[in-house]
DNA sequence: GTGCAAAGTTTGTGCCGCAAAGTCAGGAGA
DNA sequence: TCTCCTGACTTTGCGGCACAAACTTTGCAC
């Protein structure tokens, strides 16, 4: 009961911010490939620039982000590690959560 | 697809973070009308006490939770308003995590 | 080429989690 | 009874982070 439920429930900090937990979901659900706007982030997730773009990069530096600047307009997707991180959370959540 | 995934993501912060979160689960998961010592939570958190007082507060501050001083420790229990408000909030989670 | 609007960035502020250090109460031993 | 000691909180200060206002940049319309 000591080292399960400590591992178990350690929620990665860098998910479990509202804000990005709700990116994460996002860009989880893209379709495998596609990326999404800035500005179409913005606008879902309901956000003043300088809000979104603190946390984009947050999932950036963590290695759960890519963001691409195409012409005007800067894309972002998820990565491999990204997603394995989505995962994992998930699975501590239920966990804590019990089920 | 906007008021109410916005209604329904909304993450009671008080609950969120993720010391309060462990606590709620704890608080909850008591047989109805039992009571858990501080240091019992100290000892099942790993906190310092001035952080579990603290985090204790801010859940009774919002009627989550009561604490009594009975004799030399101090108990603590969940409210009806508490259970109800963390019913809320794993409805919202699942809602946002989609399942 | 000048004005305008959209897109992104930087910076400052305020709040909050956290733990170190302090306070208080009760019991054991002299 | 007085004093020491231990366990149980409490208070205070610091550090880090979310948030938005204000600034900068880029591209288009005319």
């Amino acid at each position: 009961m000591t080292r399960e439920t400590t591992t178990a429930t350690d929620l990665d900090p860098v998910i479990h911010v509202p804000v990005r937990l709700r990116l994460m979901v996002i860009l989880t659900e893209l379709p495998a490939g596609d990326t999404i706007s800035f500005p179409r982030l913005q606008g879902l997730l309901e956000l003043t620039p300088g809000n979104l773009i603190t946390h984009l990069r947050k999932l950036e530096e963590a290695g759960y982000v890519e963001t691409v600047k195409t012409g005007r307009v800067t894309t972002a997707h998820v990565t491999d590690g990204g997603r394995a991180a989505f995962t994992a959370y998930r699975r501590n959540l239920a966990a804590l959560l019990g089920g």
